[in-house]
DNA sequence: ATGGCAGAAGCATTCTGA
């Protein structure tokens, strides 16, 4: 089962692209993040067309995500609203439309469009890393309910060094800073595994390329979309790639796909749902 | 240190992103 994630920067402008994407590929689920619509004027149809459901949590100009699969989605949460912990306001965190989660062939696919926060000073920073704080909320939640879950989607936060063409030039600034990195690893808590990393040790391969400079003929990028699966997961794990080739495309996204192949057709689930079961492996 | 490039809103230019 293939699933992607795609930040691609206007719904409404890559839709072309996309679809292309979508034939060449043949998904079984793509999880996007900045499709910058109202949920009414999301394009479904031609995803339909394909053979999609298709579910979307948008908003005008800014943020939006969306769920597209072959298998109808079950289950579908919109933002923090759902989830409720005294002690943060997770109404404040769901006002931009950044999160959408379902369940779809007996996984939790949470699909996240992580603030980016500006600078360090700003105060966009501080709702960055309180909106992860969130995040961590929701996912101690899903974790006492025992689910195996796929949390995808453009993170802003490149995790280490490697994953920066010049880190010397950009670590501790936004995007690489010990905070961001921390929050992030405080939302994973070793209970979630990057899957890019189980294949690739190296640096040099990413995600997202600054319109600015020339950057993508410069190879100038970073890695910072990311799909991290449930460690229960890691055995059914085949390969993760980033496709770079969209990045290529004339007025392109400056987002890359990432897309893992994860190997459900053996899939007990009855073990992994029984919760006596599920920090055995 | 700054700007550079792109999209949306909307019609000149600003806001936002990363």
């Amino acid at each position: 089962m293939l699933i992607a994630t795609w930040n691609v920067n206007s719904i409404r402008t890559r839709l072309s692209q996309i679809l292309d994407w979508i034939n060449r590929v043949d998904p079984d689920i793509l999880c996007l993040q900045e499709t910058k619509v109202i949920d009414d004027s999301f394009p479904i149809e031609p995803f339909q067309d394909l053979g999609y459901s298709v579910e979307v949590y948008g908003q005008k100009s800014y943020n939006g995500v969306a769920i597209i699969s072959k298998i109808k989605a079950e289950n579908i949460k919109k933002g923090f609203q759902d989830f409720t912990d005294s002690d943060q306001n997770f109404e404040i965190f769901s006002q931009q439309k950044r999160l959408i989660s379902a369940d779809i062939n007996g996984i939790k696919i949470i699909n996240v469009y992580v603030p980016n926060g500006s600078s360090l000073e700003s105060d966009k920073f501080e709702y960055k890393i309180n909106w992860l704080n969130c995040l961590t909320s929701l996912l101690d939640e899903q974790e006492k309910k025992g689910k195996l879950i796929c949390l995808m989607g453009d993170f802003n936060i490149a995790p280490s060094n490697l994953d920066i063409y010049n880190p010397k030039k950009h670590e501790g600034g936004i995007m690489a800073s010990d905070t961001e990195r921390k929050a992030l690893n405080n939302v994973l808590k070793g209970r979630f595994i990057d899957s890019f990393r189980i294949f690739e040790k190296n640096p040099g391969h990413w995600s997202w390329w600054d319109y600015r400079n020339n950057a993508y003929d410069l190879n100038k990028g970073w890695r910072i979309d990311h799909i991290y699966i449930s460690k229960e997961l890691v055995p059914k794990l085949k390969s993760c790639v980033i496709d770079s080739l969209p990045r290529g495309n004339s007025r392109p996204s400056d987002h890359a796909p990432v897309i893992i192949d994860l190997n459900l057709d053996d899939l007990n689930l009855d073990f992994y749902e029984d919760e006596d079961n599920f920090f055995e492996i």
